[in-house]
RNA sequence: GGGAGUAUAGCUCAGCGGUUUAGAGCAUCUGCCUUACACGCAGAGGGUCACAGGUCCGAAUCCUGUUACUCCCACCA
């Protein structure tokens, strides 16, 4: 059968896929190997996948399936989060398209419409996610609003109340005047915006030019108008808060408004008369160093007028528009009012200047509206105790962060943390399960997990008000979204209901958390502080923080730029694979990911050259009688040096959460090792057959490079795994075993290293001289070098000897292969190159197209030459050799091993250096010298003959 | 305003006191349709390691300052 030169995704992902659920390889139940749990962070029910998702779910897919392969028991739960602004303003707006205002179809009826936009609508992004891979045990699917996760939340909230950690206040809250709801501190954005600064005229009452008290060279800040009446100008960027405004504050150390204190202004346009007051709040250099001061509506306002008992007089409705305070204005919306009060107060002469302004405004996260400071009863969770234990966690490196840097974030949001604001006057959520009962004309209330137990409680404490159940009602608002997120990671596995169950036992807590910085506060910090709080151990040990991914041009991904590629799409044209690759590659942890298409080809291309390499291994005829020739011997145990020497660097990369790292070093092994280099080395002239045993061990190795890059390209590795060889029915790659890193010797490898050296060389030389790729030539080398390790004729036989052998010796006849460690030996004996290199002379001939490759005490005349290590190569060649471009080459090197020279010599001219610097690094310096002595005469040897 | 972080090839990053006067991948340039792969092969070019001081025998690497950018927190109305 004929394999297509090109990889098709389409035709194996859709394959795989399916089999991995049909074979139930996602599910994980409890058994005695070691548990790998990861919760997935909740998308939005109404969410679908964006750019974000993508790099998010890949890395969680990566980590997962390599604990997979490396025996653990891994769950990855996923599910999605119930968002109660985002979902409730879909379902508004879905109402309303049919004519429904939610208010008249009222609360029950409005849930029954939003759970039936969720089952229709919802959790599409979960759908997409199997299309990028995602490894997920979906028979744990969860909802945050689901009953174990409902009942979870009001379980807790009960607890918290009884254990007096929440309480309900009236506060200056975040209002979101088009969700109509508080939101915490954490969701509002605060957005750079152009403004004004309106300047205000505040006439002081009762008082003239006369009266303006004098303090010795300083100009008061009161000014005096055409008829004489004095006021004072207060510069504000929200004119239609003066319908609310109940004082002016100074500072007291301003001189310019020394001795205005009780006196009283009023209030442009309203003519209501507030107090001056002072305090050292307001900024002197700020405007004109007097502030308006409006409680109601500004949180610092709000503190002036607790301290000096000021009024409050909240002048908005909770959409935004003006209230019955707001007069004449009443009904307009607060931005409409901005424009009207100005039109009018400019018309009364109130104003005094506008200039442009730059200030930061703060808005909705969910909506974008802007924010309106709004004093209302909500319920509220101390965060005082819970923080510090949280806290310490993360300094104590029980959990630890990738990367590092965002524990400084982490612990200075807690180190500053208020209390927070749990309650959202939404219907879409958990109910607060709070009750409100009038007993002798006061409002109380109960907190408890339903209504009949809220009744039992009422009854008992309040024995004599003779109460029925319909007397207590439920409060109107929901719980925060993020306050059931927190127990995600114990709600998942019913922590909260059934504490001691097997599953909770068994998969909590969970090893690693992957999610994004923005995040950190909403959720990271706070499931710490729950799992304190409810298992007293930490909710998982690692949070891998991801960047965010960005246009070319370095801007946020957002639906309302446009900006966003659709990955859905991405994976259609470049393949799964080819698109979670290229992201991987350039995204290590915490760095923001400036994504370009671009990067998707690497990764489509990665696939291609591994799905043609496998078409090249399948096309090989393989023979039983041929024996293993010692080169092919060779090829096969460098190749297994290689591989055990990228696994340890692979290993360190993974401990250390540097994904990219490890997938660069994978792609390497693969296509430089594996495809460039090992590939060509056992490649069978054309034609001729491969003996079994090179082959069974190529088929060997590839598997594993396969297991290798499984976690990262899930499809593509699965398809070849299971072409490779005949595999039983329901095999899979996805529970092989991770290679592991086996010892190695480096210096092994050195041999190899000088081979590939020299085959370059004589490409080179080939490419220079105008040579045809496959032109023979000979190459012959000798040291150049003087040290003395190196001297030549001590190893010249024995050198001779090998090379010459090496051609001839048989399989049989050697060790290479079934011991390793021998041939190893003898190859590095002497610690020489030459003996090195010798090892893998008939690897030259054949990569190089050499056909003489011998050491040579004297050098050929008429050669090209070129160096490896202290080895100078030489290849006679007759044809084309451009004397001015090679003295030109010749030159600059020269140059720059002299320049080199220079330096070392400057090192060890240096008394200091030789007498304070380590034995071994002077000793360095030496040889250093010694080799560039001997190449530097080596490359003047050469210039002179060149110029004879 | 406070805090944190970053500055190394065109791009994304490694290197974090001495490892042949800086490495990788991508991109670029030059040859090649060499029977696994042009989504490829073979070569090549490209960096005074932001700037200025300092410590040290020795600094891209440590310290200080400057500049630029990024993020977080606060929110001067």
């Amino acid at each position: 059968m004929e394999t297509a030169s090109k990889y098709d995704p389409k035709l194996v992902e859709e394959k795989w896929y399916s089999y991995w659920l049909e074979k139930k390889i996602f599910h994980s139940e409890p058994d005695n190997r070691k548990p790998y749990t990861v919760v997935i962070p909740p998308p939005n029910v109404t969410g679908v996948l964006h750019m974000g998702h993508m790099l998010n779910n890949t890395i969680q897919d990566v980590l997962v399936r390599r604990a997979r392969m490396m025996g653990r028991n891994a769950c990855w739960v996923p599910g999605t989060d119930h968002a109660s602004i985002a979902t409730e303003a879909k379902v508004v707006n879905m109402l309303k398209e049919k004519g429904i205002d939610k208010r008249d179809i009222g609360r029950d009826e409005f849930m029954k419409h939003a759970w039936q936009w969720k089952e229709e609508h919802g959790g599409m992004i979960l759908k997409q996610l199997r299309k990028l891979g995602a490894s997920c045990d979906w028979d744990r699917t969860a909802f945050t609003m689901d009953d174990v996760r409902y009942e979870s939340v009001i379980k807790v909230f009960c607890d918290l109340y009884r254990k007096g950690l929440i309480y309900r206040g009236v506060r200056m809250v975040n209002w979101d005047p088009k969700a109509l709801t508080a939101v915490s501190d954490e969701e509002v954005i605060y957005k750079e915006s152009h403004s004004k600064l309106f300047y205000l005229r505040y006439y002081v009452e009762g008082m003239t030019a006369a009266d303006i008290p004098v303090v010795e060279d300083v100009v008061s800040g009161l000014k005096v108008d055409e008829a004489g009446k004095v006021y004072i100008v207060v510069a504000t960027t929200r004119p239609e808060t003066i319908l609310g405004d109940t004082a002016v504050c100074v500072n007291p150390n301003d001189l310019r408004y020394k001795g205005l204190a009780g006196h009283r202004v009023v209030v442009p346009g309203v003519g209501r008369a507030v107090r001056i007051i002072e305090d050292e709040y307001v900024e002197m250099d700020f405007g004109t160093g007097a502030l308006k001061v409006t409680p109601a509506h500004d949180i610092n306002d709000y503190n002036l007028g607790m301290k000096y008992g000021l009024e409050s007089i909240d002048i908005f409705n909770d959409n935004g528009t003006l209230n019955a305070e707001g007069g004449k204005y009443e009904g307009l919306d607060r931005f409409v009012c901005r424009k009207q009060i100005m039109k009018d107060l400019e018309e009364a002469a109130l104003v005094e200047k506008v200039e442009d302004y730059t200030n930061k405004v703060g808005h909705s996260e969910r909506t974008d509206a802007v924010i309106e400071p709004k004093l209302s009863a909500q319920w509220f969770l101390k965060m005082e105790q819970i923080a510090k234990k949280a806290l310490e966690v993360v300094e104590d490196g029980q959990i630890q962060f990738h990367p590092d840097k965002f524990r400084n974030t982490y612990r200075h949001w807690l180190e500053n943390i208020k209390d927070w604001c749990i309650s959202r006057q939404l219907w879409w959520g958990q109910r607060i399960p709070a009750y409100y009962v009038e007993i002798e004309g006061r409002r109380e209330v109960v907190v408890a997990e339903n209504l009949n137990l809220a009744y039992q409680e009422a009854t008992k404490r309040w024995p004599n008000a003779a109460l029925k159940p319909e007397d207590l009602i439920q409060d109107e608002d929901v719980l925060d979204t993020w306050f059931s997120s927190w127990l995600w990671p114990i709600s998942l596995f019913d922590g909260i209901r059934n504490p001691d169950n097997d599953e909770i036992k068994y998969y909590y807590p969970t090893d690693d958390l992957v999610t994004a910085p923005d995040i950190i506060f909403f959720w990271v910090a706070r499931m710490i502080m729950a799992g304190e709080e409810y298992r007293g151990e930490v909710p998982f040990r690692h949070v891998y923080f991801t960047g965010i991914v960005r246009d070319k041009l370095g801007r946020k991904m957002s639906k309302s730029l446009g900006n966003s590629p659709d990955p859905i799409e991405l994976m259609e044209r470049y393949g799964t694979d080819g698109v979670r690759m290229g992201m991987l590659l350039t995204a290590p942890a915490g760095n923001d990911l400036p994504f370009d298409e671009s990067i998707c080809e690497q990764g489509r291309n990665f696939a291609n050259k591994i799905w043609n390499a496998m078409r090249l291994v399948k096309g090989w005829t393989v023979s039983d009688e041929d024996n293993q020739t010692f080169d092919n011997g060779v090829s096969v145990e460098w190749m297994e040096q290689r591989m055990a020497c990228q696994l340890e660097e692979i290993e360190r990369c993974f401990a250390d959460y540097r994904l990219s790292e490890a997938l660069m070093a994978t792609y390497k092994l693969v296509w430089d090792d594996f495809c460039s280099w090992y590939l060509e080395m056992v490649k069978p002239a054309f034609g001729k057959p491969i003996d079994r045993e090179t082959y069974e061990a190529t088929i060997h190795i590839f598997e594993r490079l396969m297991c290798m890059l499984h976690p990262f390209m899930p499809f593509v590795t699965e398809e070849i795994w299971h072409q490779l060889r005949q595999r039983p029915e329901g095999a899979t790659i996805m529970l092989q075993h991770m290679p592991h890193s086996v010892f190695y010797d480096e210096r092994a490898l050195l041999g190899m290293t000088l081979a590939q050296e020299v085959i370059a060389g004589v490409r080179n030389i080939r490419k220079t001289s105008g040579l045809g790729p496959k032109e023979v030539l000979d190459v012959y080398m000798h040291n150049v070098s003087h040290s003395e390790s190196n001297v030549g004729s001590n190893t010249l036989p024995n050198q001779r000897n090998v090379m010459s052998e090496a051609n001839n010796v048989s399989h049989s006849e050697s060790n290479v292969g079934s011991n390793t460690g021998n041939v190893m030996n003898e190859a590095s004996k002497g610690g020489d190159e030459v003996t090195a290199i010798n090892r893998y002379a008939g690897i030259v001939k054949k990569l190089g197209f050499v056909e003489k490759f011998e050491y040579a005490e004297q050098k050929p005349e008429g050669a090209k030459t070129f160096m490896v290590g202290t080895m100078e190569c030489c290849v006679p060649v007759t044809l084309n050799i451009d004397k001015d471009a090679e003295l030109q080459k010749l030159e600059a090197d020269l140059k720059h091993q002299e320049g080199f020279l220079a330096g070392v010599l400057k090192k060890l001219g240096n008394e200091k250096f030789v007498s304070s610097a380590p034995a071994q690094v002077v000793e360095l310096e030496r040889k250093k010298k010694s080799d560039a002595e001997a190449k530097i005469a080596a490359i003047k040897a050469q210039i002179s003959a060149l110029q004879a």
